[in-house]
DNA sequence: ACAATTTAGTTACAATTGTAACTAATCTGA
DNA sequence: TCAGATTAGTTACAATTGTAACTAAATTGT
């Protein structure tokens, strides 16, 4: 009961990001989810094709860390609601190019201004000396986070 | 395929936020999880009370932004595990006092330290400066996001 | 040339989590 | 006082997610 040496868990930075990010990510997810049907890691899979077309489940895999089973499960939904299209590609049957469709594409163009406005809406009382900061910030702890890894022995 | 007003993920504050908090959790979860057979609810639920012990189960959820199922869940495993006890409030019978036993408090006073070594080991890099400019942006962060909550037209 | 390995992606199943409905106790107001 | 509403917490069930095993194609080394 003495109660020295206690953990003030309202300034545990692992916990407030996690906080965070669950109210955020509930948030967007609201926005999209009713409208268009879209499970997050299906708007994700959406949001790299669109910005890059014609990428493998692995290449997808790597750009929106989801693991490959994750991409596996929002690519079939994509594809049975035609908003992505697979091209298996010529030299490694394996392999099959996932782009956008023109209904993917729609979906995708309502959808960005709404994640923006989001965003902005967000950012909006952070001066801009404080954005970069916490530009900075996330690139460095993401960094970081991933160089400790989780073989954190002490 | 015009392929304007792209999102660029990557940049996109709410992904950046999923994902480090992502590896984060998964870090830390990894360093008690098989030394103490503790999930991330039950660390939470750990964590406040012996911040705070005496605490009821809503008050825990308050405290640790999990829903009542999850901190009933949580509790649940812990009484399981005698890390937690419970005493049922003479003045109103549905509440009940949560607290940490003695082996409750050992475990609390084992993942604390290594908690506070990996928070310390994410912020190495960062700056006096930029510590702070987290801190605020973190807090105002959170407080838009409540504010603004699910409701965001566009 | 071909057995052994690696890689892409899927499927099957287990564990976790979320949602809704529930029980039991307390409170509220007519 | 007591019917209806509220609150604490649990339980049951559905949906999501993670893990492991799998198929099929390609690559590697001998």
């Amino acid at each position: 009961m003495a109660r020295r040496n206690t953990l003030r868990l309202e300034s545990f930075l692992p916990y407030r990001l996690s906080v965070l990010t669950n109210v955020v990510s509930t948030a967007i997810a609201a926005s999209y989810a009713r409208r268009f049907k879209l499970s997050i890691p299906e708007w994700r899979v959406l949001a790299v094709l669109g910005q890059t077309p014609e990428l493998s489940a692995a290449q997808v895999s790597l750009r929106t860390a989801m693991d490959k089973v994750a991409v596996s499960r929002a690519v079939a939904s994509l594809l049975r609601t035609r908003r992505v299209s697979r091209a298996i590609s010529a030299s490694d049957r394996r392999c099959s190019a996932l782009s956008l469709t023109a209904a993917g594409y729609q979906v995708y163009a309502e959808v960005v201004p709404v994640a923006r406005s989001y965003e902005r809406a967000l950012l909006r009382g952070l001066r801009l000396n404080d954005r970069r900061a916490l530009d900075r910030a996330l690139r460095l702890l993401l960094r970081r986070a991933s160089v400790i890894g989780p073989a954190h022995a002490n």
